[in-house]
DNA sequence: ACGAGTTAGCGCATCCACGCGCTAACCCCA
DNA sequence: TGGGGTTAGCGCGTGGATGCGCTAACTCGT
């Protein structure tokens, strides 16, 4: 084992314990607003309260596996999801049980895989449109803040970056979900047509059985 | 003392040592190109290699303490500086002295800050080119590169956000400093002046002692 | 003192991007 | 089966941004 010049290991100093939590992004069918996920933490005698799914870091466990394993465990998401960074929340009052560093992470889930959870958790889990979420513990409003801004930063130059659309998908319906995410100050159709155009990939199908002329289908590039 | 319900402290588990590296980012005088700071660290047996300034968190220090305490210590650098965080770098095997999470961070200082401390420091600080950096131990590349992008975005929107430039500037001054940080493919001067034009406040003075003709001096906005 | 060289900064023509409108191509209903 | 409603997607005119060039205003050298 390694020791220092003063004959200490790392461990002998005094070390934070360090937590991942995570602003799970979504936008549900037929909706056209941005949701987050949060779930119910019982505190002690004073029946519960809504934040984000959080755990602390496990020993020679990466980030983005912690992150993982705090959405399977406090919200029973199974989907392997590839957690972006955000901030490092370093106050040293943030948490009254000690210094705790908090990494907060972002990630975007499509519906799909969001609706079951709802049903099964058990009122554990539910979603909430971003803009009406307040009061949460510790940082997570101003995580929520912060995941937001990065995923509006994501989709304004790509088309879904984070995959929450099934492909192969119209320009119509990826327009819908970016006017969902940006929170409707977005593009005009035409304008949005022309940005992402470059982005797609044209497909040989055309959209069958909507109403209206059948729309080109296309795939991210 | 907090004690979960395992009659457990936090302090009970495993933590990890939490770093901060620091890349420091600074244009010469006279020179045209983005420069990055190192610090000299000898190695037992093997002589000494260059490499980022850093340190680790100590107990109820904030992040942004560290990384300035850590800019004192290894650099002799006094100035309070504001470190915007990078990345986490989390991999379990990137230190050999054991668990180690390395919190990168950015931070800009005018070259009037740097230069005294490369000739007092008995050669044990200097600076290079961002782009001729490479070998560096640890994730050290990858912090430099993340910070010269991360430079990159601010100073495309702002002029000079960082204030590498002492108040007031002419726009030509702005431009050489923006073309520094950018590495060479920035705008026209003429776009380059309506784009910070409005970012700009316009002074009573003018530059003065200066071939050509006088030019508008200006301060930020 | 005067001309040459250099820089600031505005006017102007051009180009590109934006948004409107038209037509094509489907579904639905009578 | 035909007519109305709806949507896709391209053409066109307009407006704002881009880059060139001109002139003003200074310094430097002779």
């Amino acid at each position: 084992m390694y020791r220092d010049s003063s004959g200490r290991a790392l461990t002998d100093y005094p070390q934070p314990s360090v937590a991942v939590d995570t602003a799970v992004l979504t936008v549900p069918d037929e909706d056209t607003r941005l949701f987050v996920l949060l779930v119910r933490r019982s505190v002690e005698g004073e029946g519960s309260e809504w934040l984000l799914p959080g755990t602390f870091l496990h020993e020679m466990e990466t980030l983005a596996r912690a992150v993982g394993r705090s959405l399977r465990e406090k919200a029973g998401l199974t989907p392997d999801v590839t957690p972006r960074q955000l901030h490092v929340f370093d106050h040293p009052d943030r948490d009254w049980r000690g210094r705790v560093l908090s990494v907060a992470h972002v990630a975007a889930l499509p519906w799909r895989e969001i609706e079951p959870v709802l049903a099964t958790g058990g009122g554990a889990v539910c979603v909430r449109p971003v803009d009406e979420v307040r009061g949460l513990p510790f940082d997570h409003d101003e995580i929520v803040g912060r995941a937001v801004a990065d995923m509006r930063r994501q989709y304004l130059e790509r088309p879904d970056p984070d995959g929450l659309l099934d492909e192969p998908f119209t320009i119509r319906d990826l327009h819908r979900l970016h006017e969902a995410v940006e929170g409707g100050l977005g593009f005009s159709p035409d304008t949005f047509r022309r940005a992402m155009l470059p982005r797609l990939k044209e497909t040989r199908r055309r959209s069958e059985g909507t109403v209206g002329k059948p729309a080109q289908l296309y795939v991210r590039r």
